[in-house]
RNA sequence: GCGCCGAUAGCUCAAUUGGCAGAGCAUUUGACUCUUAAUCAACAGGUUCCGGGUUCAAGUCCCGGUCGGCGCACCA
């Protein structure tokens, strides 16, 4: 079969249905026009035939008459799923349905294969996530989210580029993987003989920039996380990552939620969304409570960084929860903030003052050197981002960086290692600095109000097949 | 990695207690000059996910496997 190399569009569907909306039922616009997309229906009447076509930003209907269409007997054999190019004249039916009536066309595409379900779209998601682009020709809903996680991301940087953020790129391959606490891909360069690690996060490096004069960085890349797939867990999923000097984290939370429900506006109109029927509004302020005041209401006595040993393990084991013996009161009451109020926290929320235990990166509080100055913001009971005043002590990050190697020492396979050439970085200055990440993924998920990360995602990751 | 659930025509789904494998749409053929998921008529379409087992008889019951969904664990 011959196609041709080029079609000559001159509108779309959409656009058409807007600037024609005045056309009266049975009149004729005298305008023509070129246009060209996938036919999803076809009815056949007789010398008439009707079709349905789609293309990116809409459907309109194509009017064919045997008198007027040329090859019309073979334009009624159109299959569905087949891409046409179509000119002719902008009318409206007598029944009222805006149409091009078709003087010539051309088959641009043949499908092969097609869905014969015209309403139930494609339920299997195992096709739908192993041939994304049947599921979004046959599946409004799949294209939809899609275009939204683009349009979020479109969203950002352009708020990132009006504030003044320079966008750059770190390196994917690296020699740690560090910057978060997750177990790293690793890989191997063949002529460097040396194993690499892909990134679980930007930070150090960007961070790196900072030192070396660019105030305001981000980065929006994908991060690999070797860990196990769920509903909210991709192997490989987008963050992003900026860095401000001169802000500390109480600047970062007031970006935070001012760009947040921001970005919900561009891409929404609304900051007042739906999520799996339950409402909320992520209009700023958001509510602000530290960790340790948390936990308390949780487990309903007052616990902090500074309580016992005993009494933070105690409250964990009453819970059927682990505890390991390495574990100090910070990282206890890390835990029990996990265990008691995570999933409870819908409405938009900073949760702050995390303990220096379980922050290797962030700045000690002003006021109490066992917390640190940190964020993470909550909603429908899922983290969305995480923030702090950055740790710019050089002899603070090695005693931090050591204790991280005692924990992989003792078994923990997410701790990092100490990283001598980031050490060496804060020696040349880095400035007070906030930083944050946001995942992108979750939040798109939570702007599309969809329950599955790979639903966001257009590609994700699968088992392999085998034989 | 563990547990529960699922897989039947190209697509969406039925199939009673273990008793002839079915429908709609799509495809193919025909009718139809204003349809809207058009309608009407006819034809065709099957490794019931894969491999074993029980049984006179298995889509259905049992065992193993593959892939997926959900939950747990890990994490964002």
């Amino acid at each position: 079969m011959t196609t041709p190399y080029t079609f000559s569009q001159n509108a779309y569907a959409g656009d058409l249905q807007k600037t024609y909306a005045h056309l009266g039922d049975g009149e004729e616009s005298g305008a023509n026009v070129a246009i060209a997309g996938r036919v999803m229906l076809l009815r056949r009447q007789g010398k008439l035939a009707f079709g349905t076509m789609r293309d990116s930003t809409g459907e309109i209907q194509l009017f064919a008459l045997s008198q007027v269409t040329t090859e019309f007997e073979s334009f009624v054999k159109l299959h569905l799923g087949d891409w046409v190019g179509v000119r002719g004249e902008v009318v409206r039916t007598q029944r009222g349905e805006l149409s091009v009536k078709v003087a010539q066309w051309e088959l641009l595409a043949e499908a092969r294969h097609n869905f014969g379900e015209k309403w139930s779209g494609i339920a299997d998601v195992d096709l739908r996530y192993r041939h994304r682009e049947a599921d979004l020709w046959a599946n409004p809903e799949t294209r939809k989210a899609l275009t939204l996680r683009s349009d979020v991301i479109r969203a950002f940087r352009e708020r990132l580029w009006a504030g003044g953020f320079l966008e750059v790129e770190t390196p994917m391959l690296n020699v740690m993987a560090t910057g978060a606490s997750a177990r790293p891909f690793t890989t191997f360069h063949n002529s460097l003989d040396s194993d690499f690690f892909l990134r679980i996060a930007p930070e150090l490096w960007l961070k790196r920039l900072v030192v070396g004069g660019y105030e305001r960085v981000f980065e929006l890349g994908r991060v690999f996380r070797n860990e196990g797939l769920s509903p909210r867990h991709n192997p490989e999923f987008t963050m992003l990552e900026l860095y401000v000097a001169y802000w500390d984290y109480k600047d970062m939370m007031a970006f935070v939620e001012e760009t947040v429900s921001g970005v919900a506006i561009d891409v929404l109109g609304t900051t007042e969304i739906t999520y799996q029927g339950r409402s909320l509004s992520l209009a700023a302020p958001w509510e602000k409570k530290t960790m340790a005041e948390l936990t308390s209401a949780a487990v309903g006595e007052d616990v902090s960084v500074h309580s016992s040993l005993e009494k933070l393990s105690s409250l964990l084991l009453e819970r059927n929860a682990t505890v390991e013996k390495s574990w100090g009161t910070g990282r206890l009451l890390a835990e029990l903030f996990e265990l008691t109020c995570e999933t409870d926290l819908w409405d938009p929320i900073f949760v702050t003052e995390h303990p220096v235990e379980v922050s290797p990166l962030a700045r000690r509080h002003r006021d109490d050197e066992a917390l640190t100055e940190r964020f993470e913001s909550y909603a429908v009971g899922r983290e969305l981002s995480n923030g702090f005043s950055e740790l710019t002590d050089p002899d603070d990050q090695r005693k931090r960086f050591e204790d991280q190697a005692r924990l992989a020492a003792a078994g923990d396979e997410e701790a990092m290692g100490i990283d001598e050439d980031y050490i060496r970085s804060l020696e040349w200055g880095l400035p007070p600095t906030a930083g944050l990440g946001i995942g992108i993924d979750r939040l798109v998920m939570l702007l599309a109000d969809v329950s599955n990360i790979r639903e966001v995602i257009a590609f994700p990751t699968l088992k392999p097949l085998r034989d």
